[in-house]
RNA sequence: GGCGAGGUAGCUCAGUUGGUGAGAGCAUGCGGCUCAUAUCCGCAGAGUCGGGGGUUCGAGUCCCUCCCUCGCUACCA
């Protein structure tokens, strides 16, 4: 039987346009996808979009539209956007769909009769404003990002799962599967959450609230929340639990960008063993793009759209500089100047042009069709297929590995040798010294190494690929030989027409000008500071320490109660209780940021910001002489 | 504050269990070729391998310490 290969990206909320992120992610996909098609596997790439939650519902709300035509007209923009990208995915799933529903149900019900789904309370970070609950994660500087309010405090009761339940079992899993959770840094990472307790998870919102979501199978009051519907796109995909697809293809290799590592790692997981369901077959995790900011800055001009680079740069460029600047893991940094750089020297100057002297010799020296196919090699040729077949080993192990850039250096490792096995053997000197076996020899080998590189390609830059194919007179696309066979594979082949005289394919790019790059630099240096409007901000006041008492649950806090002169007291909850005995704060006036965001820390509300200096003693609480008044402004 | 990952040529990165003068590509400079997209090939310069200390006959590679970056986390606010 063939053996198989299912990848997925995540499925992208749609409330938002796509950027280089989900760009990256669905090109990264597909090139394994096309990867292991070439390797003779039977494959099957999901991509889609998460389409329930509040958000959605308040932005088709904005725009005058049901939820349904909401979400049925964003997804359709991802689902349009990624052919453009020459991305190829097999299915397109939509958490909207009725069969993903049902199969999110029908997992519940078992996981619930399971024993595995209690009833409990719940608390957490409420925003009237958004109708949901934050994390304190998610809450910026205290504020819902949204609304920039401070939420409430709410209780209310809930379906949780039982995911402490599988902690160790995790643990024990993640140790002895390496390969599981890859690169390594955040195989570590998801070892040091499972050190501690990941608690349950919350897996429902009342309807009351919520009705945009999947119902409960066991409470028609209740709608399923984030996870338990959208992880189970993996699988609902391919018809668990009888679907053939599901039969043939799972497990999975998922590919994400660290964001959403916990719960691919530690969520998934546990819900798939809980669910008596094989767990997926590894988790790849990369980084993030930064986009140089200067370069988008406005002063300068020069915004970039990182997709437009498509349209600038073609497809295949975009998505060769993608597979080739990322490592997997690390960040990467987008810049148009990195770009063109990579785009003229790796596929302008060494493959587009090797491509094209070679098509050049063989029409001027042969007429464009290579006859005699009896070939003897010297030892010089050897070396370079020996070279040639390493290389491209080398190439295989990296891509199965998912790391793309490592695979794409070692190819051009194979590309670069070739260009010096060209200006070696010198064929225009063996043209006029008319040796033409040699000559014809040399052409041959150098031709069949083109191959291979060609087709080692497809997966990066399809499109590029199969124009190269082409002019080398090799039409038998993908699919008739695997790239591991056609490593060894050194015999020539009919070619039928005469060869094209050249092939431009990547024609190069204008450098960027020293004075564009200067003015990055001033650009850089600018960050340094913050504005004056930025300062003003910031309301710094005079307070008066009424009280001050230990915090009930914390070593290091005190709670304090502060005069601001404006009518009633603030609690502020400062970290100084190391250094400070609470009575001896008492009379004292310190420097208070007024508007920070309130914050409850560890259950006592802080509503402001006590200044203190670092010395190397401790800290000092900043004072101002007695006889200033409270509320005072500090600028 | 704690844990983790890093800090190697201008840039992106390799450097196996410590051992011949520290590497590759890109970028820069010089030279060569002419089939080719001013492309290709060769040569060269450049690095106190984050700082300091230690173990060792010998350390980029082990130990300690400090500094910096990133991630996670916390009784930071």
């Amino acid at each position: 039987m063939k053996k198989t290969f299912y990848v997925t990206t995540p499925i992208y909320y749609v409330n938002a346009k796509p950027h280089l992120g989900h760009a990256y992610t669905t090109v990264l996909a597909d090139t394994m996808n096309r990867f292991h098609k070439i390797l003779g596997e039977e494959t099957f790439f999901l991509t889609g979009t998460d389409e329930h939650g509040d958000k959605i519902v308040q932005a088709a709300q904005k725009a005058e539209k049901t939820p349904q035509e909401y979400v049925d007209e964003i997804s359709g923009l991802f689902k349009n956007l990624w052919p453009q990208l020459n991305i190829q995915f097999d299915k397109f799933i939509r958490t909207t769909d009725p069969d993903h529903k049902k199969c999110v149900q029908r997992i519940l019900q078992l996981v619930y009769d399971k024993g595995d789904i209690y009833f409990g309370e719940y608390g957490g970070y409420y925003c009237f404003g958004c109708e949901r609950f934050y994390t304190e994660k998610e809450l910026v500087d205290g504020l819902c990002p949204d609304h920039k309010k401070p939420p409430t405090y709410l209780h209310e009761e809930n379906y949780f799962f039982k995911m402490s339940k599988y902690q160790e079992w995790l643990i024990d899993y993640i140790k002895a599967n390496p390969d599981f959770i890859q690169p390594q840094a955040y195989r570590n990472e998801v070892l040091a959450i499972l050190k501690e307790d990941i608690g349950d998870l919350c897996i429902s919102r009342p309807k009351k609230r919520l009705k945009w979501g999947i119902e409960l199978p066991f409470d028609k009051n209740f709608v399923t929340y984030v996870w338990f519907d959208a992880l189970i796109n993996y699988i609902s995909a391919i018809g668990w639990p009888d679907g053939e697809k599901f039969k043939k293809f799972w497990p999975a290799y998922h590919i994400i960008a660290k964001d959403i590592l916990k719960p691919h790692a530690i969520f998934w997981p546990t819900m798939l063993k809980a669910a008596g369901i094989e767990l997926y077959r590894g988790l790849r995790v990369h980084g993030y793009w930064k986009v140089d900011e200067t370069k988008m800055s406005k002063s300068l001009g020069n915004v970039v759209d990182p997709l437009s680079m498509k349209d600038k740069y073609g497809v295949d460029g975009f998505r060769y500089f993608l597979m080739r600047e990322m490592h997997l893991g690390h960040d990467g940094n987008f810049s148009e100047k990195n770009l063109i750089e990579r785009f003229n020297s790796d596929l302008a100057n060494d493959i587009g042009n090797l491509f094209n002297r070679t098509l050049s010799m063989i029409s001027k020296y042969f007429g464009g069709i290579l006859e005699n196919k009896d070939l003897s090699f010297e030892p010089k040729d050897k070396d370079l297929i020996k070279l040639g077949e390493d290389s491209l080993k080398k190439y295989i192990e990296s891509f199965k590995g998912f790391k793309t850039a490592e695979g794409l250096e070692n190819l051009m490792v194979f590309v670069r040798s070739l260009n010096k096995y060209i200006d070696s053997s010198a064929p225009w000197t063996l043209y006029k010294e008319k040796k033409l076996e040699r000559l014809s020899t040399v052409l041959w080998l150098v031709l069949m190494s083109l191959k291979k590189v060609a087709y080692a390609l497809w997966p990066v830059i399809p499109e590029s690929s199969e124009k190269m194919l082409a002019s080398i007179g090799w039409e038998n696309m993908p699919n008739t030989i695997t790239l591991e066979d056609e490593i060894s594979n050194w015999t020539p082949w009919d070619i039928k027409e005469k060869l094209p005289k050249g092939l431009n394919l990547f024609p190069r790019k204008e450098v960027f000008k020293e004075q564009d790059i200067k003015e990055e630099k001033k650009g850089k240096e600018k960050q340094d500071y913050i504005d004056f409007e930025l300062f003003k901000k910031i309301d710094l006041r005079v307070g008066k320490i009424i009280e001050a008492k230990k915090h009930p649950n914390a070593d290091k806090l005190l709670c304090t109660k502060v005069d601001l002169g404006e009518g009633k007291i603030r609690s502020i909850v400062a970290g100084i209780a190391e250094y400070y005995d609470p009575t001896e704060l008492v009379g004292k006036n310190v420097v208070v940021v007024a508007n920070l965001a309130p914050r409850k820390i560890r259950g006592v509300l802080s509503e402001g910001m006590m200044l203190a200096i670092h010395t190397k003693q401790g800290l000092k609480v900043l004072t101002a002489e007695d006889d200033i008044e409270q509320g005072s402004k500090i600028s």
